[in-house]
DNA sequence: GTCTATATACGGATAGAC
DNA sequence: GTCTATCCGTATATAGAC
């Protein structure tokens, strides 16, 4: 075939080396992460990753960079919508999140631990605070509650409930399955049901503060 | 140089050595923590790490089990008395860890991170399952749920919430500060609030399942 | 661009003086 | 028991052949 080139199915030396990458920091952190781990992943030599790449640090901060955004932006799209409900934002935040951790559960464990190991570095590029404090959702949020004479709860608490309902049962998986002696099969059912329950919960929090 | 002066109540160099093998440790989990870290922390030389314990897996397997049964046994022995409600038993776990994980907020990161890394050789050591699901909280969990006619949920579903209600906020501080603009002290203070508030919450959510 | 071979740095562990 | 100096494996990064 003139003119077919081989690189239709395969992906770009490049590609296969961001995705490899991708890979292995999100399962094993950056420091546990090798450089070898990840050119062997990707089925290439060493050298190239230096060649493609500058240097692992270089190679890990467009994996994070790109981990980031993955993260955030269907969020900030979502808190952004003028046409939509608190209770149909927070439906549709949950069962979103539920499905992309499903699909890639080290994510949160990953973004978390790394934070720790490097937060200005890193919060910096999520430029979450200014977005959410400013968001049409956080405006909603706080008539609601105006509006319905409940006490006034920092809105702080009310992010960590949705994210820790939600995001934890990944960072712990290992050992929810552990003590449900369930598989991983079992463990994603659960995580399914959650999405509508936690919805629930939620609403049922706020009116019992 | 004996130079032992002015030190509190002086700790044997082992304590020392144990002393901040913990904090590294648990600061920057095992793979990115150093043996040289730990020296200059317990303000040692290098070679007495090995002299004391024979590597610094040993070292690590030694503060690993350590932290795993700080964080599991006051809660087995809470869930074992009979003579307290499903409700007291709750309020009083939620405060519990509050404390703890304010003293200690790197717990859980530390925990849950080394998990993944090696999910069999700590799970064993946790002995949770077992434990959980013959205790006298589990029976009195379901016998409340039956008696009052509530729509059976998986138990798992009730632990994943209070302990992502009650850990989660301690895995995300840095991102929670970032967001809330709050230092440590305030978000201790959110914390603090927590200790009354999920409670609340947990009783509510059971009500509407 | 991709490989093999190698330089360089780092970290865990040890030898040996005191 | 504690130190200094050093060894040695491993990991990142580079040189140079093809």
């Amino acid at each position: 075939m003139p003119g077919a080139s081989k690189k239709k199915i395969d992906s770009t030396t490049e590609e296969k080396i961001i995705e490899a990458a991708r890979k292995v920091f999100t399962q094993k952190g950056y420091s546990a992460a090798r450089t070898r781990d990840i050119a062997e992943e990707a089925g290439l030599n060493l050298a190239l990753l230096n060649y493609y790449f500058r240097s692992k640090e270089k190679l890990f901060d467009i994996i994070m960079l790109e981990t980031l955004q993955q993260f955030m932006n269907g969020m900030k799209s979502l808190l952004s919508t003028e046409n939509t409900s608190v209770e149909e934002k927070i439906t549709t935040i949950v069962s979103n999140y539920i499905d992309m951790l499903t699909k890639q559960p080290d994510l949160p464990l990953f973004i978390f631990s790394e934070i720790k190991a490097n937060p200005k570095k890193i919060i910096a590029k999520m430029g979450i605070r200014d977005f959410l404090m400013n968001s049409f959702f956080l405006k909603q949020f706080k008539e609601g509650v105006k509006a319905k004479r409940l006490p006034a709860l920092d809105p702080l608490h009310f992010i960590m409930n949705i994210v820790g309902l939600t995001v934890f049962p990944f960072i712990g998986s290992q050992i929810i399955q552990s003590i449900g002696d369930i598989n991983q099969e079992q463990f994603n059912k659960l995580m399914e049901e959650r999405k509508k329950l936690i919805p629930q919960w939620i609403k049922a929090m706020i009116k019992n503060p």
